[in-house]
DNA sequence: AGCTCATTTCGTTCCAAACCGAAACATAGG
DNA sequence: CCTATGTTTCGGTTTGGAACGAAATGAGCT
């Protein structure tokens, strides 16, 4: 069940691809903790979520891709949440600018960076999604990312479907390895709360300079250059 | 809700593309014609049916490609229904042969087909799909196919995950075109209570003549040539 | 008009499951 | 050991919604 308020609650969290205790997830669902367990225990059964044990806690993550890629397909069909507070506006909109689908960047900045790759001749689309082209392996590694030596394997990557722009963009392992990489770099930082992400000065920066054209900005932002 | 048994059997009937009554739906689900229209109204505010009014009767069917996608990529995460008499395991075995996810082939056959083309040249993997080649629109025109002669819009098609082979298979108008034209050929045939489609031997042969090899058989059946 | 049949609406029953609090269990740390 | 904390299990309450039958609605047919 997916339309069941407590559990669309924990999955939402889940869906930025990090682990995340039983506690803190029931609190995410505004439940109590026994509920909250009784929910996560039908979620492992399904085989939706993995369990991490570590100490006295228990760390919950989404069992895979296909899971996410599930979810994501259905926030996508799924009518919006009804939006009613200012801070939901505000929490709606950043999602909807740059979050993780899991474990790769979405929303309009992911889809602008996928586009800005492509038409760079940095990624190429095959027949299951994108590869790494040689030049593009060449430039990642030269803006400090790691795992896009010429050595390592073929770095492929499926698409994904974004539900907010309803436009393709790069999952898969290349997808992942290209978020981690711009995290570590520090061109955008996780809000702590959410999946929604932070596109730092760096990053714009650096987007900047690379695809030789600004990032859009999110809606009502401050609008200085 | 899509673990509801009553709603599942429901929308695994409109899987097959077609418009059924809000009686026939409820006879698939095993419930009364009222129980069903309730659920029906439900799945019409989701926006996931659509409904057509014919007289008396109200034909429903799924409201698009997205959905369809959706609950097929939804079977790939549910764990297998409980298959018990061998009526059941005939009826699943039939649909991971060759079935109609919505308005394509699948199973199977629909990843046969599909790769067969592929190494064929008569399809070419592109950014977000597949498309015809000119050599492959010639070559089904000639097999008596619709919709795929030199003056026409180029035919993109997308790629569709297969629940039961795991494999990618031709999706999109494109794969809509080809599963209407080898119906309308012959070379399949609609089984009228489920969405599993049967190979005629104009089917078998058919395939054979035009990829050089056998098309494979249902385990199971008889295994004369 | 009167009949039939498909569908929906309404009223009611009933069960599954969502929820909580208390208690049990497990692990970390003093 | 003993305590503090995170998690699950257990009982019990409550509620949402799935189900049915009866009646209302609406379209075709004669």
């Amino acid at each position: 069940m997916l339309v069941e308020p407590a559990r669309a609650a924990m999955l939402a969290r889940l869906l930025d691809g990090r682990a995340w205790t039983a506690t803190e997830l029931s609190a995410a669902a505004s439940i109590r903790p026994s509920t909250g367990s009784a929910h996560l225990s039908k979620l492992l059964a399904l085989g939706w979520v993995e369990v991490l044990p570590q100490g006295r806690h228990r760390y919950y993550r989404l069992a895979g891709q296909e899971v996410a890629a599930f979810l994501e397909s259905f926030a996508r069909l799924a009518p919006d949440p009804e939006v009613r507070t200012p801070g939901e506006r505000r929490a709606s909109e950043a999602l909807r600018h740059c979050r993780l689908c899991y474990d790769h960047l979405a929303g309009r900045v992911g889809v602008v960076w996928t586009e800005g790759l492509l038409a760079h001749g940095w990624l190429e689309a095959s027949a299951a999604g994108y590869t790494a082209t040689p030049a593009g392996r060449r430039g990642l590694v030269a803006l400090g990312l790691a795992g896009f030596d010429e050595t390592s394997e073929p770095v492929a990557g499926r698409t994904c479907m974004d539900w907010s722009e309803r436009r393709l963009h790069i999952a898969g392992p290349l997808g992942r390895d290209l978020a981690r990489g711009l995290l570590t770099l520090g061109w955008f930082q996780r809000d702590p709360r959410s999946r929604a992400l932070w596109v730092t000065p760096l990053g714009r920066e650096g987007y900047r300079r690379v695809f030789g054209r600004p990032l859009p900005e999110p809606p009502g932002s401050d609008p200085r250059g």
